[in-house]
DNA sequence: AGAATCATGTAAGGGGTTACATGATTCG
DNA sequence: CGAATCATGTAACCCCTTACATGATTCT
């Protein structure tokens, strides 16, 4: 049986592209960075991760170069494509499309627009504040989710306003934090 | 091999064990009041609720008996066990693992008590505000979020603790509408 | 009579986890 | 030398999704 519609592309896929984009790597090296530069977001298996790199040179995102030439440890360094590129600035660009994926997803993207082109930054907090306040302007319209229980309804729609209203708050805010470019220690505290 | 560790009970399985509390049920009924009362937080595909049902029943905390004598399509009908009601009313009266799980799984529990043991909510939200209180106080400590990015590494902190103040001020606020008993359209708008 | 709904699944795919295998290299 | 780390996986499970099968009952 067909498995029908492209599988969503998934955070973890994306990230592993974007650090592709600054220089090819092996699995294990790009395992360490997420590590580092994400790991407190999520965590991935190191078989995860090699499943993922598989995903993406099935896609034809990366392409794979074997060098076991040498007695080291097999290594397979991976590098972008052109659609793999094509892919990742679209990907990092682009609102999240559900607020719950804001927390990893948008996060994800920040970091890697940060690290590749943080003259993108607030082109990136931009959209995604425009993508919420049309979401705001969406609930805003009803009056509850659909339950038979009313004033759950209600208040699982205020509740979800409240979340969008917050992290609304939060992005305008921090709009022009989230674009600096330097980290700087004593700025805060 | 074995799989280590009790596999996660997941919010759809107590919901369906919460219904089961009220009455037996067989799988197709459930399955229409889990829409009709928790539909917009989550769907659920009618092969994965059979799946939840075996699962529950091989647990022991369901237990099914076949109702195909007559000639009607046969039916399984599904009562709850003393393990099972055991195992619910402990799930619905503690708070969520991850602030995530607020927006779903803590829902969901509100749904079910409300519907089960309305008295009980204002407990249940008094629980899940101190379980927010002891995370909002872990994160206050802490100055970052471990990450190659210092600055992102203050803006991921900054923005989890805006969630969860906000999760925090949303659960204060609506303290006693979560826990009003009769449906009042008039109430608000 | 034909369509919608009732009712319970199976098949075949997906992503994800933990545990373990396997060998080389580097460090104390 | 032995332990940690480098490096890439496989095995065996987990839940979840879409598509489809299979009949009976009820509605129009």
């Amino acid at each position: 049986m067909e498995y029908r519609g492209i599988p969503r592309a998934y955070a973890v896929e994306f990230a592993t592209l974007g650090l592709l984009v600054e220089a090819p790597q092996h699995g294990y090296a790009l395992r360490t960075q997420l590590r580092e530069g994400l790991g407190a977001l999520w965590r991935i298996a190191s078989s995860q991760l090699y499943s993922v790199l598989h995903r993406l040179a099935r896609r034809e995102w990366i392409e794979g170069q074997d060098t076991s030439s040498t007695a080291r440890p097999a290594r397979t360094v991976y590098r972008i494509t052109p659609e793999g590129e094509r892919a990742f600035w679209s990907w990092v660009t682009s609102p999240v499309r559900h607020l719950r994926d804001v927390r990893v997803e948008f996060m994800a993207k920040l970091y890697l627009l940060r690290r590749l082109a943080p003259g993108r930054v607030p082109a990136l907090v931009d959209t995604e504040i425009a993508a919420l306040r049309q979401l705001e302007a969406n609930l805003g319209a009803r009056e509850a989710i659909e339950s038979d229980d009313l004033v759950f309804g209600r208040l699982a729609l205020s509740f979800r306003r409240s979340q969008v209203a917050g992290t609304l708050r939060w992005l305008e805010e921090h709009r022009e934090a989230l674009a600096a470019e330097t980290p700087n220690r004593e700025e805060i505290q």
